[in-house]
DNA sequence: CAGTATAATACTCAAGTTGAGAATAATAAC
DNA sequence: GTTATTATTCTCAACTTGAGTATTATACTG
């Protein structure tokens, strides 16, 4: 006989909050009994009752957290034999169904809400190796050690250095920001994340350095969201759906600065923001910024329709 | 009772071929006796037999087409309950089943001979305002002035005119070679590609501009995969994918051109080539050119660890 | 074989963009 | 008032981009 299919949605819902990247997590016990893990929020495709994939999306995560989505963007759907087992939480799909999930980013102000049950958590806090504001250099910083004993042994050593290099910006590789699920894939490879723990054996020593764990792959998954979303910022102004409706342009930058993980020069991102037209001043000031008070910004719609493909690029610079 | 689901797995096949890009197509027939239409490569997730979503695929596209892929990428997810009615030729979803479709993106070189049944076609043939490559301005040509005359009618018109604008270039906004999809749906609300018809009434003066029609919504996978390589080509060095090992420096240019639909300036395009150390000269010439002898090269695999992000930018110049 | 077409390859140059830093202005806290 | 903190505006050299020109090596034409 052949084995039936579910269609998992998962939602990857940012907000950023104090200078942090957040997402919005469930509490999901993987077996009765045991122990909570956070889990993004999912669903089941219903397939009579959601005409489309992201509506049956938007309903799901009303019903689990209480909130209206905005901007939600298709991300990728993972379909791996292996990643189902670990992913059968209440709701889930039954015994002997396969699972295929379609993953969705969306981002919200962080103003919002949630309902009981539904948290905010710091993306930072699961992925610390992606967060260079403080550092210099390869924000890996630790890992990178780890890393290399890991590539140096076995067969294909010399394949797995290279993958390291260039994912984690070692060996004169310069460090890429986007690269968030190669550098995940790799530290899972090498045992030095929780999750490649419930298979293989774990790395010890990388435990200052391995970020706090989640359900079944749902931490890939808020990888393959972070690249995406770091990706995305370049070249679209999506920026302005975390922010509230003015702002000023420091408080902009700030959350620049967050998704990238990476600080910027002041002047040339202000010089950027306003030549590409992407604001427009208020008139009106924020007199609560700890110095001169700034001048209240707004998003200027009409970008749309002018530049090729407005976005707040990323210079690699760094300096406050 | 719940309907079932059923997983398609299609593949968007690209080669360049005479300057041309082509995709792979199989036929089909909609009903029993129907005409034959162009369709892309599709089968079903064998919950069973697949251990990923990819392998799947590959082994499909070895059935239907005879071919082995090499780059592979996921593009997107299709899950509206409205697209699956249309969707049913051999080998699709029973009835009563709802139909998923997750579309693939693959590159091969021109010299792959796909098995009988299979046939290369020309992308342009079935989008043809994307090819923008011997008219200045906007590719769209005659069908700008439909598009306004749709866009001019009922409520909501502004929000309709300025989608328009923009998909398309017009009334002062830049043509943005990466809007496919965008420009696709906006002619298929408008009436103005047969697929519409199916389901609307069919603007008969948009004849000359319309374009060949594919089974089901196989032409919008299309215009999701062009829009996704022109983006990709750019900051990624995906073409050399499509290329045989050594090839002159016009025939990079040549392919980047087809897949654009743009031409480039020449001396710039060599520039910016060598600058992102993509190429090293293999010495040897090829000396079929038509005019002096070129120099044969071959792409450089270490700048994947070198280089941010190395693509062949694409400057939105022309001249040749 | 001179003349013409075609393409390769190498330059040039002005305009624009980027990375880095410095200078000056307006507020609050002490 | 002095100091800290942030806002806002410049400056400047290095580099990149768009566009065009000049020179060279082939094949083809008559």
């Amino acid at each position: 006989m052949t084995r039936s299919l579910a269609l998992g949605l998962h939602a990857v819902i940012v907000a950023v909050t104090d200078e942090e990247p957040r997402i919005l997590t469930v509490e999901r016990r993987s077996e009765p009994g045991g122990s909570p893990v956070a889990a993004l929020p999912f669903g089941l495709l219903e397939p009579d009752e959601h005409r489309t994939l992201e509506l049956g999306l938007r309903l799901w995560v009303r019903e689990q957290t209480g909130l209206e989505l905005g901007y939600v963007e298709q991300l990728y759907t993972f379909g791996d034999r292996d990643r189902e087992a670990s992913d059968e939480g209440e709701g889930g799909p039954s015994a002997g169904e396969r699972l295929i999930s379609v993953a969705y980013l969306a981002l919200v102000r962080e103003s919002s809400r949630p309902s009981a049950g539904a948290e905010w958590r710091n993306v930072y806090r699961r992925l610390p190796w992606e967060d260079g504001r403080r550092s210099t250099g390869s924000p890996a910083g630790g890992l990178g050690s780890l890393l290399r004993t890991w590539s140096g042994r076995g067969r294909s050593s010399e394949a797995r250095s290279e993958r390291v290099d260039i994912a984690f910006g070692l060996g004169g590789a310069a460090w890429d920001g986007e690269k968030v699920l190669e550098r995940y894939e790799l530290l899972w490879e090498a045992g030095l994340v929780a999750e490649a723990g419930r298979d293989r054996g774990l790395d010890a020593r990388a435990e200052p350095f391995r970020g706090q764990p989640m359900a079944a792959d749902h931490r890939r998954i808020l990888a393959t969201a972070l690249g995406r979303l770091r990706g995305k910022i370049k070249y679209r102004p999506v920026v302005f759906e975390l922010l509230p409706t003015t702002f000023t342009l420091l408080q902009l930058q700030r959350v620049v600065e967050a998704l990238a993980g990476v600080r910027l020069h002041k002047g040339n991102f202000r010089r950027l923001v306003d030549r590409g037209g992407l604001v427009e001043g208020t008139g009106r000031m924020d007199d609560h910024t700890g110095g001169r008070p700034a001048e209240l910004f707004r998003f200027r719609r009409e970008v749309l329709r002018e530049r090729r493909a407005p976005g707040v690029g990323l210079p690699e610079a760094k300096g406050g």
